[in-house]
DNA sequence: CAGGATCCGAAAAGATACTG
DNA sequence: CAGTATCTTTTCGGATCCTG
């Protein structure tokens, strides 16, 4: 292998690796799987969907998808307060590669 | 939505974890990108070949992946000892995920 | 309703030393 | 060479209580 091939190599990994770090933790996906479709919910309605999660893991997810431009928030000021979640465009764009994993494990041996 | 769509949802969900789970941690993925395109290495060579990867995250991530079946361990009875590395079949299947994933993470805004 | 603040235990990662 | 064992540090997740 040349040194070229090399650094794509390296390269490659260090981009998937950054881009697992936005995934990663045990809820984030569960999230995103909710808002999949265009779906708005409102963050009582995450909380109940998603079970087993706490309100601490729940806004600490999302306010760092939120800064990660995977999802967007909106809040309205009302009273009582009223918030909706949805996905960004790049979140949405996340879904073939998530399809390609699902098509991954689907081929496992056992 | 109907209960059909939420269900399929949260599969999914459940199978993407399960996949990401196999990938997840700081190496695994640098690991496996040295043995993309069937390069088969050497225990020190990885050690090299990886910038800040202790002995111990190397065996202990080389461990895992070979139980999990994305990698192959040989190693031949010499003095001193060769043990070499490479990815099963079911690893080389994972290419077309990670490059899903890497095109997500190109289309990032800035 | 939608969260923030705080404390705690478990788990993962890192540093270092040692071995067949 | 190819690991393992041990110890320390860091991170993560959960429980609980509080507030605009």
């Amino acid at each position: 292998m040349n040194n070229h091939e090399k650094y794509t190599r390296y390269s490659g990994a260090q981009s998937v690796t950054e881009a697992l770090k936005f995934l990663e933790g045990r809820w984030k996906l569960l999230i995103l799987f909710q808002l999949f479709g265009g779906q708005i919910m409102r963050f009582s309605e995450l909380e109940r969907a998603i079970p087993g999660i706490t309100q601490k893991m729940l806004g600490q997810q999302l306010k760092q998808l939120e800064k990660d431009g995977i999802i967007k928030r909106t809040a309205y000021p009302e009273v009582p307060p009223r918030v909706e979640y949805s996905l960004t465009q790049w979140g949405q764009d996340l879904c073939p590669a998530l399809d390609a994993l699902l098509t991954w494990t689907g081929k496992r041996p056992r």
